[in-house]
DNA sequence: TGGTAATAGTTGTTTTTGTAACTAACAAGG
DNA sequence: CCTTGTTAGTTACAAAAACAACTATTACCA
C-alpha cells in the first residue's frame, strides 16, 4: 500500500466493465468456439447478419465498431466454413453485401437460442428493473465519445 | 432478419458489456501506452502493486484472473522499466515479492490520478445512486462461477 | 524417507491482433 | 474529362496473446 492511498482499482469502472465483460463472455465463448470453431469476431459477424440482414462489411464496422481488418479476415473465416456468402454491389462495386447461407442461418438460430438462455442466467442474478438500468448505462458508456 | 427474429444484439449482456469496456478503455489505454509505453497487463500489474502493495505474480493472477504467462512477462517488461522489482521468497522459495520502485511508485501515482479523474467524468453521466448499483452488479457478473 | 502430485514461474511455438500500406472504385470541383 | 480526395476492402509485416511444455521448489502421504 502507498501511504494513505484510498484509490481502489475495484471500483474502477473500466476495470469493472473489464472483468464482467471477461467473465461474462467465457462461458458462451467456449460454445461457439468449440461448437463452430469461431473466434469472437466471427460470431459477431454472424450475429449481425443474422439479427440484422444482408449487411457490408463497413456498416458492420460502422455499427459494432470492430475494425475493418478484423471484420475482414472474420468474413473469410465465415465464407470458408459456408456460413456467409458475398456478392458484390450493382450499385457500388466496391462493396460487398454479406448473406448467410443456410448453413449460417442455421448456426446463428442455434447460437443465438444459447444466447438467449444465457442471457437469462445473468438477468436472473438481479431485479428486472436493475437489468433494464444495467442495459441503459451500458449502452451509454458503449458510445462513442 | 431472418424471420421473426425478436433476439436484439444490442441487449444481449455479454455483448453490452465488451462494447462498454472497450469503448471506456480507450481513453485511458492511450495515456499509458503512450506515455510510459505500457500495454494493459503492465498497467494492471502496476495498480495491483500500487494499490495492495507488495505481492507474487500468483496472487495477481488470483486476483485479477490474468494468465500467469501474461502476468510473467508484463512483470518482465516492468522490472526492465525500472518500476518493478522481485526478491526470491525467503518461505517458499518458488515465489517472487513484486514491489514497486520508486519510480514505479511515482508512475502509478500519476495514473492513478488520472484514472480517478477518467473515472469521474464517466459517472458524471448517470447520478451517485445509478453508479453504486452500477458497481454493485459489474462486480457480481465479473466473480467467478 | 521416497515417490507422486501440486504450485510458482518461465520459455517456445502457434494464433490473433494491430498498424500501415496497398488496390480498386467512386465523388466532386475545376 | 482529369486531378485530387475519399471510401470499401485486402494484404503484409510487426506486436501481442493463447496454449502447451518446461524447470524448480514444495506438499502430501504411504
Amino acid at each position: 500500500m502507498i501511504e494513505n492511498d484510498d484509490f481502489d482499482l475495484q471500483n474502477f469502472l473500466p476495470y469493472l466493465l473489464n472483468q464482467a465483460a471477461e467473465e461474462s463472455s467465457l462461458a458462451f465463448q467456449q460454445i461457439y468456439k468449440n461448437k463452430y470453431g469461431m473466434l469472437r469476431t466471427e460470431w459477431r459477424v454472424l450475429f449481425h447478419l443474422g439479427a440484422f440482414g444482408e449487411m457490408t462489411a463497413s456498416s458492420i464496422v460502422t455499427r459494432a465498431h470492430i475494425h475493418k481488418t478484423k471484420i475482414s479476415r472474420a468474413v473469410q473465416k465465415l465464407v470458408e466454413k459456408r456460413f456467409v456468402t458475398r456478392e458484390r454491389s450493382e450499385d457500388d462495386r466496391r462493396q460487398e453485401l454479406l448473406r448467410l447461407t443456410p448453413a449460417g442461418i442455421a448456426a446463428y438460430r442455434d447460437l443465438r437460442e444459447i444466447a438467449e438462455n444465457y442471457d437469462r442466467t445473468l438477468e436472473a442474478k438481479f431485479t428486472q428493473g436493475e437489468v433494464a438500468l444495467l442495459r441503459v448505462m451500458l449502452r451509454r458508456l458503449g458510445e462513442r465519445g
